[in-house]
This record gives structure tokens, C-alpha cells and sequence, in this order.
DNA sequence: ATTAAAATATGACAATTGTCATACTTATTG
DNA sequence: CAATAAGTATGACAATTGTCATATTTTAAT
């Protein structure tokens, strides 16, 4: 069994609030598990009873509308948790999370995280304010999502995936997703998706290899993003 | 200077966990505001320090769109918390909020309200359901805006203005919004929104006489707005 | 390595939505 | 009460986006 004290989602996550015996505590509840690439962690409407700790791999939160199509809110990669919104609403939980990876998660007990949360303050603070960063990215999605063309949003998400999962060594973009999931991202259909991402590449703005995508010219996308042309 | 012992904030906020003690000293600190219709409560980027109480009326979170135009984010009530997201994240706030109609607000400091949230627990619960509440449905408008056509949307928000601020005598929708703030919510030109009404008006969906909508027919807008036809 | 299946790419076309112009109606103000 | 502004309505057209068909490439499985 792993100690926590050394764990990537204590460095990351709100979990960096939990002093020695509270660690202690974690590693003897929590319960480590290996999740597959295409996994289903949970699924929309399950009651969860716990908060899952991504010590390895990314994983997608979906939402199924109407139509059939899967949306994706959120990524998440290691480092940080996953279920925190339904444990404390006492609520199902409003996404589906898929693993895109093969993954390492934990899983710690609600009745847990919910003493931890009672008994220290900068804990839980720390978990509301990681809600609240949430809540402030949902609204700024929103408006991109209400406001912008699929163009500026495609430019926006690649942009954001750079930035927010890194580089492979030979500069593409790290996160691989298909064109249909990247589709979902920005809410369009997938061909459209597939069309802009051509026209990217043969402006020069980024270059395509299969899945794999590389940026070329951060400053255009950009511009393109802020609706500036 | 108002008891908040009466107080329909009270009645219907995290405020309700709050002890007689600590309603007192709320009374004490709190600042009584009258706010004209179209006046800003506070702006996107400024600091507030303090949350606002919603004695009366309604008001509209927008935000600013590179585009130029305005998002509408949220509708907040009577009985409602403004501000609580920028005061636990201890940023700026990155919504601006505007009365639509006239309204009766009270300010608490930062300080105040920090206070409660350490000694009790109960509050502090209370505020995090309610903004994992708020992330909650940001992700179901996410996803609204992100599959639904602008039909559909229309339908969807004609239905939530009604089940969320209620009727007039008369049956028409109480809040009443200009088009372009309707537009504004369901994310379109102003000219895309007046003709899909005009269209539902044809088709004996809803009644319009000029800024009172009554709707006339909730099964089919419902059908409408899930994508059925 | 071969083959089948899945994903990606592209064309053609239709549907949706945005923009601009203009007419009409409703508020607002002096 | 006039008159001015603001908001609403509608037409015409262009731009964007979605859908369906089909070809090509990549991936997975035998």
C-alpha cells in the first residue's frame, strides 16, 4: 500500500492541507485501483459515496444531451480529485468520468473526506475554493460556448490543451483525443470539427499527424481565439 | 436597521443556519442598500470584500464577451447570495452584477461572513451546496449551450423563466426581459431570438404583447426544448 | 502481414444562424 | 403632447454549421 504523504495529488490537490495523522488515516482507508483506457470510473446518476485521487493518467467528465451526443465538460489529470461536487451536495453524480488513459486512482470513503473536512478548516476551504475555481472556468466556458464561432472555440480548446497538458518532446501537443471527442469539447459535429482542423493546418496555424496535433503559431490561434479577425 | 431575523435571505440562503447570536451581530455590521433598476451592483474585475443579500428584486450576472456582447450567466432572486464564489476564491469578481428591477440589497464584509464560516459548520456547508448547486447547473447550461440549437434553447429558457420566477395574474412570465437580454441568455443575435418568437407566437406556443410573454402551450415547448422534433 | 473495423478526410448540399437595412411600435423626455 | 430615442419586427442575403455520402487512412485483430 502507497503512503500518501508522497503522493502527486497531495502535491496538487486539496489534500495538501492534511497534516501526518490525517495521512495516516487516508492510507488505511483508501482503496488503489487500476483503470484501463476507455474505463468507465462513474457513470452519470451513480451515487458514489467517495472522492477518487488521480495519482496517474487523464480522464474525461461527459454529460449526455438529448440528442445523443456526449459533451465534455472537464478534463482531469493527475493530481487531482474527481467527485468532490456530488460527495458534498449529497447528490448522484451529474457526469460520466472515462478514463483516456490507463490510470491510478484511490478511492477514499465520503465519511472520511467528510471528517477531514469538519475537523480542519484550511481543508476544507481548500476543497471550496478548488469548487469555486471550478465554477469560475464553467462561466467563462460558457460564455465562449454562447458568444464564440466553432472556429475561435477550436482555437481556444488547442490552446488550452497545450497549456494545460504540456508538450510531447518533439513539440505536439501531449493529450491525444479523437476528432470526435475533441468535437465534444467544443460542441460542434465532428466533421465540422475535422474541416477547421485542416484549414488550420494548411494556414500553417498547427500541423496533423493522426491523432497527433502540433501548434505552430501560438500568436495567430490565439488572435483567432479572442475573436480578433 | 432591519432585524435579519426576518429576513426572506434568511428564509432561503445558507444564511438559515445562522444562530440568534450570530444574526445579531449580522444586524450590526450589515449596510442597507436601495438600488435603482439598470444600476451596477459591482463589476467584472472589481473587489467587493463582502457578499450581498437580495432582499428584493432580481438581477442579472453578465459577462463580457470579446465580441462586445454581453452574456447573461445567471438570474438572482429574492433570497439570494451575490458574491460568495469571489469571496472564497479571495479574487476579483468575474461576473458584473445589474438590477433589473428595482431592489433592496444588504452588504456584509468579508471579515463578518469569514467569521461564521470557521465557527460553524453548518453555514459553511450550506454556502459550498449552494455554489456546487451553481456548478451544477453551469454544466447542464454548458452542455444546453453546447448541443441545442438556438430553437431549442429558446424553448428550454421560456420554460425555466417561468418555473423559476413565476407567474402574473394574468399567466404571463413575471420577469420580463428585453430581447436582447433574452438573446443574451440563450446565446444568439437579437434578430435570430425576436423571430424564433414571433415564430412560437404563430404557432400558438406562447403569447406576446410586447415585453409580457405568457406561455400557452408547456407540453410542446418541453417537447421542443428536448430535442424531440 | 492481411484483413476488417474504426477513424479521418472531403465534397455536396441543406439547414441554421448572423448581419445589415428598414419599417414599425413602445417608452422616455422635455 | 410632441418628438426623440429605444426597442421590436421583418425581409434579404451571406456566412456558418450540420448532414449525408463516400473515399482514404489508421488502428486493431486474427
Amino acid at each position: 500500500m502507497g503512503k500518501c504523504e508522497q503522493c502527486i495529488v497531495r502535491e496538487f490537490s486539496s489534500l495538501k492541507a492534511l497534516g501526518k495523522d490525517e495521512l495516516l488515516k487516508l492510507a488505511e482507508c483508501k482503496t488503489s485501483h487500476t483503470v484501463k483506457k476507455g474505463d468507465i470510473i462513474f457513470e452519470e446518476g451513480e451515487n458514489v459515496n467517495g472522492i477518487y485521487c488521480v495519482k496517474e493518467g487523464i480522464c474525461k467528465l461527459t454529460k449526455l444531451s438529448p440528442n445523443g451526443k456526449d459533451h465534455i465538460v472537464k478534463l482531469v489529470k493527475k493530481g487531482e480529485l474527481l467527485g468532490q461536487r456530488s460527495m458534498i451536495s449529497d447528490e448522484p453524480v451529474n457526469l460520466t468520468a472515462i478514463a483516456m488513459e490507463d490510470m491510478q486512482v484511490c478511492f477514499v470513503p465520503k465519511a472520511e473526506v467528510m471528517g477531514f473536512f469538519n475537523e480542519n478548516n484550511k481543508f476544507s476551504m481548500n476543497v471550496m475554493q478548488t469548487i469555486c475555481g471550478d465554477l469560475k472556468e464553467a462561466d467563462d466556458h460558457m460564455v465562449s460556448l454562447a458568444q464564440k464561432n466553432v472556429k475561435e472555440r477550436l482555437a481556444e480548446t488547442l490552446l488550452y490543451l497545450e497549456d494545460t497538458f504540456g508538450k510531447n518532446k518533439d513539440g505536439s501537443v501531449y493529450i491525444q483525443l479523437s476528432r470526435e471527442e475533441l468535437a465534444g469539447i467544443i460542441g460542434t459535429a465532428t466533421e465540422s470539427c475535422i474541416r477547421l482542423l485542416s484549414e488550420f493546418n494548411k494556414l500553417g496555424l498547427i500541423s496533423l499527424e493522426s491523432k497527433k496535433i502540433t501548434i505552430l503559431d501560438r500568436a495567430k490561434l490565439k488572435r483567432l481565439s479572442d475573436q480578433a479577425l
